[in-house]
Formats: C-alpha cells, sequence, structure tokens
DNA sequence: CTTCTTGGTTCAATCACTGAACCTAGGGTG
DNA sequence: CACCCTAGGTTCAGTGATTGAACCAAGAAG
C-alpha cells in the first residue's frame, strides 16, 4: 500500500488490520511465514521482492508483534524470523483469501491442504470435513498440486515441492 | 498496492487474489458494498478516499467481476455498484481478517455479526454455533458493537447504525 | 437562467516502490 | 596476511501510485 498507509477516518476491525498486513508483499511474507520460509535471504530469493522493501515490512511486522526475531547461530550471528501466536493467527484469513483467489482466477490447484491427523483435504473455511474440527495450522499438511511448476529456479520454491506441515521449517538442499 | 500491482514470480493463489484486491483501499470498497453501500458518492464520504481512487478502484473491481455496474434510475441516468457471486464469495476473507483486526488491536467489538435465523453469534469462522452451518453473507445480520461511535458525522455511518443483513441497500436519511 | 446533485476527470505535489550499488561482520582458503 | 564468500542489511536516484483540490457535465429543481 502507498502513501499514508492508514486509514483514519475507517472505524473498523477490518481497515486496522489492512493498516498493519495491507501493504504490499506484507501478506505474502506472512504467507512464506507459514510455509516455513525464515531468513532474510529465503524471503527474497523465493518473493523477488527489493531488499529495501524485504527490510522495512520484516521490521514492521516484528513490531507488530506477528514475527519474532531470533537469533539461530552465534558465529557469526545470524537470525531467523518466526510467527508468533498473532502471526499464526493470520492463517484462516490467508487461506480464505487463497481459496478465493483459486475458485476465481486460477485453473489447477497449485497447493492442497489436509489434516495432518486423517489426511483429509480441508474445507473451505479451513475444517477438517472428516473430523469435524477446525484444523490449526500447525496440524496442516501442505501438498504441492498439479497446477504448481515441478522444476523451479529458486532453491526455496524446490524445498516447497515436497509435502510439509504449516510452521516446520524448510530445508534448503545446497549444491 | 503502489507500482506493480503484480506479483509475476509468485505462483500462488494468495497472490493472484492480492493482484485483483490487495491495492489500497480495495477491499474496504468491498467490505462497504457488503454493508449495503452502493453508490458512488456514499463509497466517496464514507471512506475519505480520493474520487481519483475511487473511479479507478470501481472500474477495476467491475472489469474483474466482483462488482457489476447498473442503472437504477433513466432520469437523470444514475448507475449503482453491486456485489456479484464473486465479490460476495470475499465475505469469509474479510471476516476472517476482520476477526484477526479485532482480537489484535481493537479494545471493543465495533460490529457484531449474527446469524439472522436464530439471533445467534457467529463464530471465529463464520460458522453458526446453533445451528451448526456456515452462514452466508445474505443470511448474516450486523449489529453495531460497544466500540461503534454513536453519533457519526456522515449519513452512510449513521444508517449503518442499525441492525442490518449484509448485501441489503442502505437507506441514507437526508437533512 | 441559475443552482444543486450525482458522478465523474485532470493535474501538480507527495510519497512508496523498484532495482542496482554499496556496506559490514564474520568465516574460510591459500 | 590477502582474498573471496555469505548473510543481512543500507543508500539512493528513478518511476509509479496516491492525494487533494479544482474543474467538468448532464439533468432536475427553483
Amino acid at each position: 500500500m502507498a502513501l499514508g498507509k492508514d486509514y483514519a477516518t475507517q472505524e473498523c476491525s477490518i481497515a486496522r488490520a489492512l493498516e498493519i498486513v495491507g501493504e504490499r508483499w506484507t501478506l505474502l511474507v506472512v504467507r512464506d511465514a507459514l510455509y516455513g520460509v525464515r531468513r532474510y535471504n529465503d524471503f527474497l530469493v523465493h518473493l523477488g521482492v527489493p531488499r529495501a522493501v524485504l527490510s522495512a515490512r520484516l521490521k514492521t511486522l516484528t513490531e507488530e508483534g506477528i514475527l519474532e526475531k531470533r537469533r539461530y547461530q552465534e558465529s557469526p550471528p545470524r537470525d531467523e524470523y518466526v510467527l508468533t501466536e498473532r502471526g499464526i493467527a493470520l492463517w484462516p484469513a490467508l487461506r480464505a483469501l487463497g481459496l478465493w483467489g483459486r475458485e476465481h482466477f486460477t485453473e489447477r490447484p497449485l497447493r492442497r491442504f489436509q489434516h495432518v491427523n486423517c489426511g483429509t483435504e480441508l474445507g473451505p473455511y479451513g475444517e477438517c470435513p472428516a473430523c469435524g474440527t477446525f484444523v490449526p495450522a500447525a496440524d496442516v499438511l501442505s501438498v504441492p498440486g498439479e497446477g504448481l511448476d515441478p522444476d523451479p529456479a529458486d532453491p526455496v520454491s524446490r524445498a516447497l515441492l515436497k509435502p510439509k506441515r504449516l510452521l516446520e521449517p524448510i530445508e534448503i538442499e545446497h549444491g
């Protein structure tokens, strides 16, 4: 979003939410974090976003308590960005938005989501039709769909080709 | 969203969705349309958005099949913008986003949503806990919450103070 | 004939995004 | 020690989107 990211006159929690996550690239950063991306460089190559924008988004997301920056090694010092509870709570919204995009603007599903306990594909509201419960993000298994490029260029997309739980960190193959 | 509203490298239905509705103000226009706002001037005063931006958003939303422009009187010729099926299908995403905003960034609820059949307040996923079904937008009753300004300046906000079904056109009091 | 309403368009100023270049701290190699 | 590499940034000029104010037009109303 550009120029005055706030919606001053709007007395509305949707507007409040959009002030936080409504800027360009922000929700895609959160999506990647749900998919298990954690490191600056992985966000960078996977999103294709300018570094300045990525830095700014990671900063505000951290300040708003959606991501947490934490040290994962001391020498050399390196940090990673991990979703907080507040960030994980965006999963239903992203799920709903993604489903809308798929149903109205994409031919074949790019990614399917299953309940990890029973393998059942999630219903439209993120519920498990078999178990009759809403599936928390950590119990969602993401499996690649037919529409997905089977041989992507960047290592992050390649790592995301394996079935994998949400939030579980991705494993990059080097070489 | 600014500058290149597309996410070319993103093979993802969330990115597809955001290309359509991710620009600044767009989701708030859809929200207002769900609340029953239909006319150019009503969007204008309620959103406080520049006219040029509103015109642009209404145009793309119409082109993308989310709104439909239709004549509501012949003399003088006047058009209104009404949500299509595709637009109404954004309700779960807006509901999820609004709930996230409310739970994490707003003290008191600004608006409550009930199942019109039984009066039960909707659950977090837009379901009716009493009936056990997902409530379509047209069957959602919007009632003002404690956090809402009881005497707003613009006539659209005043019209939205009454309990009202989603999608049902607002009634502006003149004078 | 003048004014009001509705629904816009135009335009300069401002601000955000982009892409490329540069920077820094810490390793690793010869 | 000299050199290159990686991860994680910052800086900056150019471009594009947003803003707010002004202007426009068609029909109705007085």
